[in-house]
DNA sequence: ATAAATGTGATCTCTTTAGTCAAGTATCTA
DNA sequence: TAGATACTTGACTAAAGAGATCACATTTAT
């Protein structure tokens, strides 16, 4: 489980989109990388990315820009970070499968479930609640 | 906790010798490249790194090898994991440090965490017992 | 001596990642 | 209807890291 810098983006602008939801507006892309830095054109990248997952829904003309289209309930960093990121590839080599390759690699998946275990646990909706309850200066709007 | 093949190519590499550490004699590398099918060259470089930390000995001239030199039950996959990988750089941003960044930072830190536990466990000795009593097959010498 | 091993440093190629650019299309507002 | 705003699309580049290789040097058992 890589967390790339594609990937943290993606789930920085879904708990961007997540928390301005209940407004009707939808949030511009030039709103989120004021508001975080995240390069621009990068960033419309990785929501053409959560677009096509259906996550998001994009308004196109003035006052256009993106609005969360799934329950914040039901989505978890674990799931963008899966849909994101790379295909966990799982260490390409060219050796032999011999048992002690099995047995290492049997320890490797279960490191990577832990982890898995964790983010699958961490949903946008958790978050943002986790957010506005911790730390006042995250609330905007 | 990202593992590369050579994290894996040395893992494999400090197993062979910890099995074969009862024997005087040392482990020459086309043995390990023999058996495993880790690229020569490859496994020539990982094995420097080793010897660098101290884990392994070397034994030049004709009947040469590596040696373990230290405690099997002290060495887990993470120490070499994190000895011979690559420095868990954790996602290099040009994005401003926000409330929500800091966030996510803490739920990467989390996951990185969870899977770090798992490798802490997996001792050298410990995955070694477990080789030879679940699959003989895995019982050279 | 010679064969069997490791030691060292440079190099090479491929893939991925991060990030950019330009030209186009849709929509609201005045 | 003009213009500003904002998304759409597809190609493109630069840098870094991973995986792997090579040539040549050195050491040691027999």
């Amino acid at each position: 489980m890589v967390i790339s810098a594609r990937v943290h983006y993606a789930c920085v602008a879904m708990l961007e989109l997540a928390i301005q939801n209940e407004e009707g507006s939808p949030v511009a892309i030039r709103e989120i990388t004021d508001r975080h830095g995240v390069p621009g054109p990068f960033l419309v990248q990785i929501l053409r990315s959560l677009r096509a997952l259906g996550w998001v829904q994009s308004i196109r003309g003035s006052q256009g820009g993106y609005r969360l289209s799934v329950d914040p309930t039901t989505i978890t960093l674990l799931d963008i970070a899966e849909a994101i990121g790379s295909q966990e590839t799982g260490c390409r080599t060219e050796a032999k499968r011999t048992p002690i390759a099995a047995m290492l690699q049997e320890q490797w998946e279960d490191a990577a479930e832990a982890s898995r275990r964790v983010l699958g646990q961490a949903t946008l909706s958790g978050l943002v609640e986790r957010a506005q309850h911790g730390d006042a200066s995250m609330f905007y709007i």
